[in-house]
DNA sequence: GTGGTCTAGACCACA
DNA sequence: GTGGTCTAGACCACG
């Protein structure tokens, strides 16, 4: 878990703070019981004040993922691991042998991601939504 | 292009309605000499103030991705397409399939972001960058 | 709607505040639509810091009692009304006449609240929880 | 005396403990030369750590309710019975019967706590106070 | 003028 | 040493 803070964006810290532990809990690298970088680490990793961070981790208590003890740390309380690891690693490696063909073609990571977001969203309309 | 907000992530509204912009941009919805939505169309699509619509053209312009022509609308100056459309079919149809069997799998369209972005910023280490 | 804020008791500043909130739509002193106070008559009225009265705001709004709208102020969206008005000041002209006795045999405000909440355990005990 | 200590609602753990025997003394339930419960049970009933318990009980010693017989445990000094044992078994009664009606009529105990509030503070300003 | 983000720094609650 | 509360004040997003 290391934290990476872009403030160039307009999208505030404490969002991208969540966002990244989000990231992790749905990639499995955290799991339920696991502990949180301490604030003052997040604070060394990320450059943003220790307020931000506390945001940003009172807001994933919000949300059911975390829970803090007073004293002890920050705690992963629930999963957002949809995919059976094994299927998960199998479908890392197509991806990423995609990315290596897009790169090829001269595609950037913002091209890809935007192309995602399209399939996505494209999905949907031919899928049941 | 067809404008919309949500209000509930903490990501400023301008900054969403600029980044779909430049999505459109990237994946060729949008080229050079076409308008945008007047900022009375984006109003109703999105329900912002004007002034965010506003703010958001003027970001963009700045960027130097979009004119505004006085009485006249906001156009397209810039593209930023990085592939060439029929690579970025072939692409987009590989993608899609690899989206298909991702859902197949259970995951959802944050998983499928998420595992992108990490594929992205994995390759980044192996690769030329 | 009148914030008043006691330092001495060692109960968070915010708690109260958003506890004040919580009483006012209980008694239905605030019903759904009303504009709570904007955080600047907040502040002038309970002397704290404009962050404290943000806090609990934002406090209040997970709890899904309120919304805040950008540049309008924030909103109440749900009621905790649990008894009919009507029913409701019957209640408590007979709560009023037991405070004057409870007075006049000597009890305080605080033995009242200690009284009540024991009456309240007694009763959970009794009834069928 | 049975101590239990929420820490979902943000007033601090000591704040309750203390506040929990302050209520007893209130009631009657603890007289002068009654023994508090011992860290070790306070700790096991509550679950907190017995350094917080121990701050609990040198707040009550400092406002000159308990007193800590060093070795022997903590005892209290001072009484906060304000009504007479018969005229308060009468008056608890009364706000039992009081309760019971309220419940039929739909309030749950938070709002019956919030109208003794609004009715203390009504009568304040009628009263003399 | 409304709410919201962020900072720097003091102090508190808890283990 | 952990998270949490509060302050003062700057600046931003939005209507």
């Amino acid at each position: 878990m290391q934290f990476r803070v872009d403030r160039t964006g307009g999208i505030p810290a404490y969002v991208q703070l969540a966002g990244q532990v989000r990231e992790a809990l749905r990639l499995g690298w955290l799991k339920p019981g696991d502990r949180l970088p301490t604030v003052r680490d997040a604070v060394a990793a990320s450059g943003v004040n220790p307020n931000t961070v506390l945001k940003a981790y009172r807001q994933l208590e919000f949300e059911g993922l975390v829970e803090a003890r007073q004293g002890a740390g920050t705690f992963v309380k629930a999963s957002l691991r949809s995919v059976d690891p094994e299927v998960m690693t199998d479908l890392r490696d197509h991806l990423a042998h995609w990315v290596l063909r897009a790169r090829e073609a001269g595609m950037n990571d913002e091209g890809a991601r935007a192309l995602l977001g399209a399939v996505l969203d494209d999905k949907d309309t031919e899928g049941e939504r």
